[in-house]
DNA sequence: GAAATCATTTGCCATTTGGCAAAAATCAAT
DNA sequence: ATTGATTTTTGCCAAATGGCAAATGATTTC
């Protein structure tokens, strides 16, 4: 809980009463690995600040395939944010690739925060571009670089994750197939 | 300046004196062809409404080549969200490759329209979101596509830019060299 | 309009990545 | 432990892309 409040004050004041609001509307919960936290047509009612584990969001591209989007791990907020502005259904999946444990603000605390902290707004509108931009950039700066590349800086930042997920979920991801990604693991180490 | 108001009112509702005072903030201005609206290291004090022309944004990667990370056409706003936000210089540069007429809007616009206006930061907000989160499924969507599918999702959303903006520019966008992309187009056209 | 400059195309070949299927390894259930 | 299912590795070859340099084409400048 500390973790949120913390990641909170980074992107302006709350004093202690207002700490303590946010507190008393977020509730705990937690998924087990491989388990879908949120499904591709439902309407995300919720935000979650992830406090253990990691997420990969993915979807169906249009050939059927199940392309990773990207990963969040600890220490950052999940949700489609366009889905859940508009009160449109996700065409994206989160799925837990480790077990995870999380807090959820459902959108009714989200509206009373809103209403009763001056600021709050500013908050979630600064967290919300730095989290987008921050995909963006990720991606961006992986089309200009080449397979070995984006494994090891994947690598670089997920140490403990690369060998231990489905080769799948991270081919996808990195943009090449399986086959591709397990000789650039081979020349890498061997 | 119709195209900023209607652009707007897709996100929430402003009343004609809302509306009015929107007008009142905003300035036109022009840039030419190839000219830098905004360079890397400079902290963005504004935010723009593109009314006509193409901008490309891009940025010196860590082998110092230019690479444009994606581009924006009329219609859309053109900002670096979190160096505006966070007053920081900006990592990267805005550059007309069209000539190009914009709206702008200046931070101190900006903050006086939130303070009069209820339900601004909530439109801004939704729009940031929205474009950010647009970016995000472009280029995540580049990744699972080999180069020629890119180019022509290229060519589709920008036909009669396609063979008048620098192979360069957008060969690196594709994430592919050039002699790549001249044999790409070889192919399709001929 | 000629020279100089810059951008694009092309040839040649190397390297990377993909496609497919079989083999090997891993994991799960009994 | 053994079977069965799933995932990963590997071999083989094809296709895509890169690297480099020369040739061609386009643009600018004087």
């Amino acid at each position: 809980m500390e973790a949120l409040i913390d990641y909170l004050l980074q992107f302006g004041h709350l004093n202690q009463q207002q700490i303590d609001l946010v507190k008393s509307k977020a509730v705990f919960r937690e998924i087990k690995k491989d388990e879908h936290y949120q499904e591709a047509g439902k309407i995300p009612r919720e935000v979650i600040f992830l406090t253990e584990g990691i997420f990969r969001i993915c979807y169906y591209n249009n050939k059927g395939v199940d392309i990773t989007k990207y990963f969040i791990d600890e220490g950052n907020f999940v949700v489609d944010i366009n889905s859940y502005n508009q009160n449109i259904p996700s065409s994206e999946y989160a799925q837990a690739i480790t077990d995870c444990k999380f807090i959820v603000l459902s959108k009714e605390a989200m509206k009373q925060l809103s209403m009763t902290i001056i600021g709050w707004d500013d908050i979630i509108a600064k967290i919300t571009s730095k989290g987008l931009s921050e995909k963006v950039n990720k991606i961006s700066t992986m089309m200009s670089e080449d397979a070995t590349e984006r494994y090891l800086n994947f690598f670089e930042r997920f140490p403990k994750l690369a060998n231990r997920i489905p080769l799948s979920y991270l081919a996808s991801y990195l943009g090449i197939t399986q086959s591709s990604l397990s000789r650039i693991r081979k020349n890498i180490s061997g």
